[in-house]
RNA sequence: GGAGAGGUGGCCGAGUGGUCGAAGGCGCACGCCUGGAAAGCGUGUAUGCGCCGAAAGCGCAUCAUGGGUUCGAAUCCCAUUCUCUCCGCCA
């Protein structure tokens, strides 16, 4: 949620700014400033009022205390109206504040001013291409095949006992998933991330915390009896371990690494792209967290770019890095890196992290604050990247690495897999 | 799932319906004292919103959360939630 004083300050910069976005922010605008204006009118007449009947209630009870209970007679009159006003003006009060919320959370995160305008994936820009050539043979075949034919990754009996996106990994397949969490885990506490193993479902304050609600409400699986709602990625928990708190002045940056399994409803979903691996129900990601001083929080982002990168080096995953354009950006995000693999055999690239500075836009929402240099209380910036999400990683370690006598595993990951060839 | 007890500031902990944003202690910060430190002494030490753009100041709200009773609620009532104890069930 974008904050209010930022609007207040500036509001047509804001506009300007959004139309990178290709949103149309003026009316919003317009309408925020109005019913804040409204608000603190509101709130101004209904402080008074409460201030007057609490001096009210003070003499009343002077009265009575000295024995002069029947002069209080026309005080409590006076009372008993300003409690009428008073709530009244606290039911509009409320209906405001709501009106307000309801309008500032339609409000997207201002963009980076660095984010190139763009209208779609192809105006994105190609920061870094990594292509190593891969040399196929001729019967190379995409990965559903090989999950298939090597026995690794069941897809039917997935479907049978949960349904479509919910496969069963098997053998040598359910070894290699464990190694890469392993790996990815081993390699973020190298890098100074805290390990978590989070809850994996929350309640509504968290969904909402991250800006998941109401936005993606369809899009995340929901528990009604319990009113809970499945991850669709540690990022959730993870974060909302912050919500209403105020961080210490020594304790940023703080940087947190989560295994988790992910679910994501999909809806809407359908055809090739949605084919074996590349979009699943279910599946496993080790995502990496940090919250960080405002002023640093680019430089943290280049820090944790640069560190999902190093990750696809030692895969030796053909990868490109793409700086999101003004259009495909995320609603919450102000700069976003997409990581992509190049999936050899389905000849397309294939995404598999998103590495995004949100700035203070889910701080906002969450009231996640620390002290500053002069122990005022202040915003943090979060920021949040995949590393990695294991099903298209998986995708591309296969097909890229399929030979006739089977699938070679890079070598970085065999002390993790114990073995060096899935045949 | 059943029964009971409870939730007060960063922490501990007091609080009889009235001047309680809340005693006291610990912690922390600053100052005095000291050659330096400890001890001791003194001062300060919540958050949000509003008056207003900032500071100071003032006002309002907040004692788990949301309602209610009352001129007046940390205190009384109701609901929800979380924690603890016992019983039941259980990996």
């Amino acid at each position: 949620m974008l904050q209010l004083n930022i609007i207040k300050e500036n509001p047509k910069g804001v506009t300007e700014l959004l139309r990178i976005k290709n949103f149309d922010a003026e009316a919003l605008v317009e309408e925020i400033m109005e019913l804040d204006h409204r608000r603190r009118e509101t709130q101004k007449k209904m402080d008074d009022g409460l201030a007057e009947a609490n001096i009210l209630a003070k003499e009343i009870g002077i009265l009575f205390k000295s024995g002069k209970g029947e002069e209080a007679g026309a005080l409590k009159e006076r009372s008993a109206v300003l409690k009428k006003e008073t709530q009244s003006l606290g039911i509009i009060l409320e209906e405001t504040k709501s009106a307000l919320d309801e309008k500032l959370v339609l409000l997207p995160n201002l963009p980076h001013p660095s984010v190139p305008a763009g209208n779609s994936e192809e105006d994105n820009e190609v920061l870094v291409a990594n292509e190593f050539k891969i040399k196929l043979h001729d019967d190379a075949v995409p990965h559903w095949e090989l999950a298939k034919k090597y026995d690794i990754i069941d897809f039917d009996l997935g479907a049978k006992v949960t349904g479509a996106g919910f496969p069963f990994y098997k053998g040598k397949g359910a070894r290699l998933q464990r190694a890469l969490i392993n790996f990815f885990l081993d390699e973020a506490l190298e890098a100074g991330y805290s390990e978590y193993q989070p809850p994996l479902f929350v309640n509504e304050d968290s969904a909402y915390g991250t800006g998941n609600l109401p936005d993606k409400d369809g899009q995340m699986y929901h528990i009604g009896e319990d009113n809970l709602y499945a991850i669709p990625t540690a990022e959730i928990p993870i974060t909302n371990i912050y919500r209403d708190v105020i961080l210490g002045q020594d304790s940023l940056p703080i940087k947190n690494v989560a295994y988790s399994s992910c679910f994501r409803r999909e809806a809407g979903s359908y055809g090739k792209d949605v084919r074996g691996l590349n979009r699943l129900h279910q599946f496993d990601k080790v995502e990496i967290v940090q919250i960080c001083h405002p002023e640093r929080s680019y430089d943290t982002l280049e820090e944790m770019r640069i560190y999902v990168a190093s990750l696809l080096e030692k895969l030796e995953l053909p990868y490109r890095i793409l700086k999101l354009c003004g259009g495909d950006i995320s609603f919450t995000s102000s700069l976003t890196y997409d990581f992509e693999v190049f999936s050899a055999a389905q000849k397309r690239w294939l995404e598999v992290s998103s590495v995004s500075n949100f700035e203070a836009f889910q701080s906002n929402r969450m009231k996640l604050r620390f002290r500053d240099e002069d122990n005022k209380t202040r915003l943090a910036h979060t920021l949040n990247g995949s590393a990695l999400a294991l099903p298209r990683i998986v995708a591309a370690l296969l097909e890229n690495n399929q030979s006739e006598t089977g699938i070679n595993i890079p070598k970085a990951l065999r002390t993790y897999t114990g073995f060096d060839l899935i045949s």
